[in-house]
DNA sequence: CTGAAAGCGCTAACAC
DNA sequence: GTGTTAGCGCTTTCAG
């Protein structure tokens, strides 16, 4: 039952009639305490509504069970399912989450950041913010004299950097297979913000698996858009008038596939019967769009829960080994979901 | 730059030859330093790279900076706008973020969870889970016993309680008032999940403005969802059997609006010829709906942002002035979102 | 202006 | 089994 006032160890002990030491044993379920003396002061410390402080603890034994998750775009749905699953796995693993949330993206002060997290002595940081542009420039010259292990989410694999990711490239090729193997041949992609890793490995997946098959891939037939649903409003209209024949598209994002279902009805295109479409994410929605959207699949929350397991591994071998534990490289593959948005096509 | 081994105040004191008060002196911009000692102080930080602990500052201060954050369901986009808000606004006062997910919405063993937040010292907490069922049982009791202020999101008044909320019962009023005045008159409701308060908030409200303008309001005229797409699958379906010559609908959320779409679509019921629709929430998909979705925009990010304000300021005057500061209601108003989804109706 | 001593709440290491 | 001593890294208090 929490109380008005904090209750110290102290009190307690004296409370008890015994030293703080026996107090510390008891609340520790440490062995070398005579059974009645054990109950005497659990007794005690349920009367008194005792909780010993974490933080007088994490000082003392430099360990203070607490992660700490750099994350950005919570309003976006992918960082936050990922977080939910960061969050869940902390939690299970016995650990807090100190959170910070970068305002930007493509913020790159990770400086200022990563000090207030050890300030606090946390025992394992998680980078969960995507690769953009250049933010990861800081990466070869401090990482490895962090006090602490790092774990990064979403970037591309670099030696000696601990890594978790979504396999991208295989998604964009998934797609693209797909729409191929159905009977679709001119073949657009509405891409995401290409200074976005992601969106490259995407697009590189649907050009290349475009050319193996031996089709033409030429400049008008991507547009680039920003992953929310207006930007494709934009770049789908573009690819409209500038890459006639578009007989289905592989859409960057699910967001980015709404607009491409509300632009076609305007225009009168009907999909799939004109249009096939194929999104990339997996959200639940995507099954709600009509008519169903196929998609990729990507297990964001799995990515985050597979990220704290890792850490808390590294975190703790790398106590009790007291040698540093190897980077790992852990790459998750997305699934294919075959909805009504790309049947085959008529020949 | 981050450092391999963490610098402690007396290193630094030492290389400086001076005390380490006098280095505490320096790091917290006292005034009663020398000049040049200060800046030999701040040359030996700089060079060997130190940054105080903020544990042991925590522990002597009985201050961490630090705030507690409990949510739920961090995979839906609700509560993630919310966090996204909370962690805006408390990083911009200088705080940092401890956060805790419920495994269920409606999971209400609070008690650990607010201990491990108290243990590790938290100035106060955000309760940022919606009320639902039971799971505020506990506040009478335990609330006025907490040794540090806590603000509560989402749930209905109650004395002696800080509450920051939007106001569901004059959101689910303009929904319905807008249906009414574009001269639709047998307007169904797909509610939430009944447990939740939100969506009894927003059902009362549809059924009262109804009520008012002299419409009958009958038990077959509304349909229980559970937020879901998937679920109002279902709801819709059920809704458009049991009450014959429905023109519009009132849709508990934007997300449950979607696949009234889709039933719609695949039934040949034109929106908005045959149907009016009016969502709520204010998701940025809900635009891209085709036709573009009227809704009901509820700000849950600032909702986030104001809530760590208020929160901040209880923590802070109850510190100097030592007086508990009175427990404040804040109330945010939605805003209606005029589409395309509700035109006036054709006489 | 600066330093010495005390202590925040807890536990590690050692005595008895 | 249990208590004593010391100290985690910092700040507060008070003396000079």
């Amino acid at each position: 039952m929490p109380i008005k006032k904090r209750i110290t160890i102290k009190q307690v002990a004296s409370e008890a009639s015994v030293s703080t030491q026996t107090v510390s044993r008891v609340i520790n379920n440490r062995p070398d305490v005579a059974p009645e003396t054990r109950q005497r002061v659990e007794e005690v410390v349920e009367r008194l509504g005792y909780h010993p402080s974490a933080l007088a603890r994490s000082l003392i034994q430099q360990h203070s069970y607490t992660l700490g998750v750099v994350t950005a775009g919570l309003k976006y749905i992918g960082p936050s399912r990922t977080l939910n699953g960061i969050a869940q796995q902390t939690e299970a693993m016995g650990y807090s989450l100190l959170l910070k949330e970068l305002p930007r993206f493509d913020a790159n002060d990770f400086e200022p950041l990563l000090q207030s997290l050890l300030a606090r002595q946390v025992d394992g940081v998680i980078w969960a913010v995507p690769q953009i542009g250049a933010n990861r420039y800081w990466l070869k010259e401090h990482v490895p004299h962090l006090p602490i292990p790092i774990m990064f989410l979403t970037m591309e694999p670099q030696p000696g950097i601990s890594i978790v990711s979504i396999d991208n490239y295989q998604g964009g090729r998934l797609a693209t297979k797909h729409l191929l193997e159905q009977g679709y041949r001119r073949i657009g992609h509405i891409s995401g913000p290409l200074d976005w890793w992601e969106a490259r490995e995407r697009k590189r997946a649907w050009e290349n698996t475009l050319l193996e098959a031996g089709l033409p891939v030429e400049e008008c037939q991507s547009v680039e858009g920003n992953w929310s649903s207006s930007s494709s409003d934009r770049a789908f209209r573009q690819l409209l008038d500038q890459f006639p024949g578009l007989d289905a598209v592989f859409v960057g994002n699910d967001q980015m596939a709404l607009s491409v279902y509300a632009i076609a009805s305007a225009r009168g295109i009907r999909i799939p019967q004109d249009l096939g479409v194929v999104g990339f994410d997996g959200i639940p929605e995507s099954a709600y769009y009509w008519p169903a959207l196929t998609t990729i699949d990507q297990n964001q929350h799995e990515l985050g829960c597979n990220a704290i397991s890792e850490l808390v591994y590294m975190i703790e071998t790398s106590e009790h080994g007291k040698k540093e534990v190897e980077p790992r490289v852990i790459i998750l593959q997305p699934e294919l979901i075959i909805r009504e948005s790309s049947p085959r096509r008529p020949i």
